[in-house]
DNA sequence: CGGGTGATTGATACCCATCAATAGTGGTGG
DNA sequence: CCACCACTATTGATGGGTATCAATCACCCG
């Protein structure tokens, strides 16, 4: 079970650069993670609200949900992660969860211990930074659900969940923006977008009636993309690191100067 | 204009203090903290989406909301702060922002050139840790809100921002939890719900009606706080900073450790 | 004292939830 | 390999929580 496969991490390692430039030698420090590999099926509890973790869990394959519980049991997911994506990073600076996370597929994942993150993190402050600026993203991401749960239709809700998941998928080297695999049901679609599987389930038939997208067999296919981000009102420019791109003053080992 | 108006800087050390232990010299830096101080009337926008910044805001005296626009121009305020908070601490390894920053009162702030906050990170990683824990309660503050936002009803979406937002007053020593100054519109606390102003008046109503809680000008009194809680179901372990508290390998300069 | 913003209330419409039932799909074991 | 069974997807009917449109009142600041 023990491990040093290196799939996962090296997606996670080609996402931070995307956003931070990091040495030869910091990447090779990251790219040398290791973990417990685990395996699980679908719609499984991977954390749960209130434990103390002392990993991180990296997605090797497959998809998985950061969620809140309510009292009444109803679960609200407010991230979805992707094969290459280090879940509950932040949790290195907060072990005490007050989330939990479920597999949304069959998955394979890798358990990274705080320990080794937070050698790197002392080793190297642009470690530190990338792995801080990554965590902003991931909070970015979640700030552009809350308005959209908060503001828009259940039409434009979904189309926005296609489309940055899309990108996402694209940005990774996972697969196409306009094709691409999800296997998660509607019930979790549901939990994720704050409305009922029935209501996703008529939406989806909606978007399929139009002629923009069609989700079928754990895939989506964007028959026409502009009209799908015109639906969702969608910019990517909040979770890609395009703009934090080498500029001076900024990136690298900026930390240690002042 | 210029100042070491230590005021605000004081509650904010006070806050970190609740979730990281720092040493003496570390809070003496931290306190060192500088900025250009600035007042502003109610609903005035501080910083806007697209911009690119090069400080922090840390407020001193007032509310201040950070919001996402929709393409209606619609705006979901994904998060509150008051004295004491560093609103955009983010931005230090984020600087170009995709949310802004609007005023919900009369406010007085402080602009914290990132550079400044930089140095301290650079010149001690305890530092790094706990400022890059402050955003991940940040964050968690802003699941927490997702969740209720998908899928609580607005009483008890309503309740709930009462609760969190008492308890973070009296955290911070602005107030007691069960009677603070609230200053923001109706229409304000709307746009933070994902509801209308006119709901959120009728179910204010509701709950003045029920004998719970009040809010008239410009100031919160909690009636009964435990129907309060049961109202909102709330729970504050995801904010407190409780059991993030002295526990062996997690706080001070584990970092530098391994 | 005037003007504008914020609060309050009423009437109506609509989006989405809920309840209920059937069809389809994939996994599992015999 | 097939049959079963649980889970998932789909569709209909109905109700409810919020939005929307509209108007008046209260209040604060200049």
């Amino acid at each position: 079970m023990e491990g040093r496969s290196s799939a996962g991490v090296d997606r996670f390692v080609h996402r931070l650069l995307q956003s931070t430039d990091l040495s030869e030698h910091d990447q090779a420090s990251l790219l040398g993670l290791t973990g417990r590999s685990v395996e699980q099926r679908a719609r499984t509890d991977l954390v749960l609200p209130g434990q103390t973790v002392d990993y991180a869990t990296l997605i090797v394959d497959g998809l998985v949900a950061r969620f809140d519980q309510m009292g009444s049991g109803a679960r609200q997911l407010t991230a979805v992660y992707i094969p290459g994506d280090l879940c509950d990073l932040h949790s290195v600076v907060a072990p005490h969860v007050g989330w939990g996370l479920q597999t949304l597929t069959k998955v394979k994942i890798l358990r990274v211990p705080h320990d080794q993150i937070r050698a790197l993190v002392a080793a190297s402050p642009s470690i530190g930074l990338a792995l801080w600026r990554d965590t902003t993203i991931d909070a970015s991401i979640m700030a552009k659900r809350l308005s959209y749960v908060g503001r828009a239709p259940a039409l434009s809700r979904i189309a926005h969940f296609f489309c940055e998941t899309g990108i996402r998928m694209e940005l990774a080297g996972l697969a196409d923006r306009a094709s691409y695999p999800l296997g998660m049901t509607q019930e979790a679609l549901g939990e994720a977008m704050g409305l009922t599987p029935i209501h996703i389930n008529r939406t989806l038939r909606a978007l399929r009636d139009r002629g923009v997208v069609t989700w079928r067999n754990r895939q989506v296919d964007v028959h026409d993309w502009d009209e799908l981000e015109t639906l969702a009102d969608f910019d990517p420019a909040y979770f890609l690191g395009t703009d934090l791109r080498p500029r001076d003053g900024i990136n690298g080992d900026l930390l240690v100067s002042s």
